[in-house]
RNA sequence: GCGUCCGUAGCUCAUCUGGAUAGAGCAUCGGCCUUCUAAGCCGAGGGUAGCAGGUUCGAGUCCUGCCGGACGCGCCA
């Protein structure tokens, strides 16, 4: 019997041989190898690039520590080439032979030998997180797709994942919502079809509270009644967060996004501890009143004129802010769901707020200095004029608006290429390559700066997107419908410089999603995606699977080849809620 | 004013944290469908990586200073 391969990557496999060898040769013990994959395939499949700084260390030739390295690496069984070149790098041509079974074995485990993390850790993302006053706008896409993605992630590699959906569903300008809703119950109206489109809602009642005499103050009377505790004000409310959660769930069901009710922790359900909050950030000494403001002043955080910013807790009318909820989901994390981790989806807007929360948290002890708290921040986005982002008639874009068109099109799309489908099917088809397109839009790109809106290169079918990834795999899928029987037992036989290339990119799957762990970066996954789906097609152009003049042993050999890389897709698209077809 | 992030092909973005000749996709131009799905493949042109210094065997990546942009800076979230 076979043991599975340890979940070792490539890289890391390298790394420890070289290391070895780089000890055995004289090197200091901390001398990194510091392999990574070729530039170019002329210089191999992976580089080692350590030798030039051990070197240095050694006051060294680097070629001559180089050509000692290579004497005392063992490494034949992966490789049949090892070059030293330039200043000192050593290429590493891995052989066909240990990559033919390696992917043999890949393709037997149900894993893609990637292995459970033997020490799995519990991470708490907090992602989404919209306000419930209004309706998902498109600026909710990228904290909820890339927490998914990275959520997913996670908990394929094993880890424990709890998402938060963060929800703002308190505050004053619910005062005006539920003021707006009575006055439409009381005139005898049915609010229920109102509540159906929140966006309207919201303005209706923003004007009324910008223009209508006296109801500014009914509002503000309904806060006091929501935070008061008042029955029948209480009761509206939760009509109308009720309702706010509904399109929300929608929106995350047609985006393929995980979050559900369950993972629904909303700023309200934080009230009751605020006021503990306050009081263990004095005990802890943190506490200091200024202007009638309770505040905690952190000496790293510096304002105008070089004073100390103050994180306000809590308002000299004895109200809570938004710092005070997060202080109190922070312990709330920490103490009774045991992070190790904690992943924050946020604005890049708000990372002077979560720096302060973070320290606050850690000085206070509501979080103890071993657990790790990262804001994995993006930025704004922006219309094609480079100020944020508004429609010509100056609101923001419905996420739902979004998500239609990006069906409509796909539709339309699919209709052309593949008419002789049945309806359904098309809409079907359409409804992954719509959704896909726009999630991947947004997946594939790591810009931690401000972002442009754009309908076109977010609903594009065509380049570096999820439809050409899906149609890879669609491809694939049409092979195997045509193919007959297939001896799944085959074993592959690596020959052609496509096919090498290919495995190779196949075997390095789990180093693009230790990087996606580690970073949260899912554009790490998308170009590893889109490298290998242009591997297949550059493979598959070269390659011919079921032709005539191919021999059995080729064709079965190819067979697997394509099974492989439409298992990785599958998994990969997967890891990010796409649905990879079989047709398209 | 102080702070954070950013500036790479006409456009949108990569460049795996310091490695070799900076790569893709759109767009442009030229090839490839009676032969496994042309949402594709092959090829061409397109770059002073904002500018100027510095660190070193080696810099788009690290440091400093300018220029330009976005955001944040006491009782909204």
């Amino acid at each position: 019997m076979n043991k599975e391969i340890p979940a070792m990557n490539i890289r890391q496999l390298l790394e420890v041989r070289i290391q070895q060898a780089m000890e055995a040769a004289g090197a200091a013990k901390d001398s990194p190898a510091v392999i990574k994959p070729s530039g170019r395939p002329e210089f191999g499949d992976y580089q080692a690039n350590g030798v030039m700084g051990a070197a240095k260390k050694l006051k060294m030739n680097p070629r001559e520590l180089a050509t000692k390295v290579v004497d005392a690496l063992a490494i034949d069984d992966l490789a049949d080439k090892i070059e030293i070149a330039g200043p000192g790098f050593i290429n590493i041509h891995l052989s066909n032979e240990w990559l033919s079974q390696q992917a043999d074995s890949t393709l037997k485990s149900e894993r893609l030998n990637i292995a459970v993390k033997e020490a799995p850790q519990t991470i708490v993302i907090d992602y989404s997180g919209p306000n419930l006053a209004k309706e998902m706008h498109v600026g909710h896409l990228r904290s909820t797709i890339i927490g998914d993605t990275i959520a997913r992630t996670l908990g394929f590699l094993g880890h424990n994942v709890i998402p938060q959906n963060h929800v703002g569903d308190w505050g004053t300008q619910f005062g005006m919502l539920l003021a707006h809703m009575n006055s439409i119950l009381e005139s005898g109206d049915e609010v229920s079809m109102q509540l159906s489109d929140l966006e309207s809602f919201y303005r209706a009642a923003k004007t009324r509270f910008d223009d209508e005499e006296g109801f500014a103050e009914t509002a503000r009377e309904y806060v006091v009644r929501l935070q008061s505790g008042d029955e029948e004000c209480y009761a509206l409310w939760q009509q109308f967060i009720d309702v706010s959660l509904q399109h929300c769930d929608a929106v995350y069901e047609r985006l393929s996004v995980l979050l559900t009710r369950d993972d629904v922790k909303p700023e309200s359900s934080y009230n009751d501890d605020l006021p503990k909050v306050v009081a263990d950030l004095d005990k802890a000494g943190l506490l200091k009143e200024d202007n009638g403001a309770q505040c905690v002043f952190l000496e790293e955080f510096k304002g105008k004129d070089d004073t100390i910013l103050p994180t306000i807790v809590q308002k000299s009318d004895g109200g809570y802010l938004y710092a005070t909820s997060d202080l109190a989901a922070l312990r709330y994390r920490h103490s009774t769901l045991k992070a190790d981790r904690m992943l924050y989806l946020v604005d890049a807007r708000q990372s002077t707020h979560l720096a302060q929360v973070f320290a606050i948290s850690k000085k206070a002890g509501f979080v103890p200095e071993s657990t790790s708290l990262e804001h994995m921040a993006f930025g704004t986005m922006m219309g094609k004029d480079g100020k944020p982002f508004k429609t010509r008639t100056g609101g923001v874009v419905k996420l739902v608006d979004l998500l239609d068109e990006a069906e409509q099109r796909a539709f339309d799309l699919v209709t052309e290429k593949n008419p002789d489908l049945d309806e359904e099917s098309r809409r079907k088809i359409a409804t992954f390559v719509g959704m896909g397109a726009v999630k991947y839009a947004d997946l594939s790109k790591n810009r931690t700066s401000d972002y442009i809106f754009n309908w076109d290169t977010m609903l594009s079918f065509e380049g570096n997107t999820a439809p050409y990834l899906q149609y890879a795999h669609a491809r694939i899928q049409s092979i195997f419908a045509k193919a007959g029987d297939v001896d799944t037992a085959a074993s592959i036989n690596i020959v052609e410089p496509a096919e090498h290339q290919l495995a190779m990119t196949l075997l390095r799957f789990n180093e693009a999603l230790e990087l996606v762990e580690k970073d949260g970066t899912p554009n790490i996954l998308c170009n590893y995606l889109f490298d290998l789906a242009g591997n297949f097609m550059t493979f598959y152009e070269a390659c011919p699977i079921l032709k005539d003049d191919v021999s059995a042993e080729a064709r079965n050999s190819r067979l697997q080849l394509a099974q492989l890389t439409a298992n990785t897709l599958k998994t990969g698209l997967g890891l990010m809620g796409i649905v990879a077809p079989d047709r398209m």
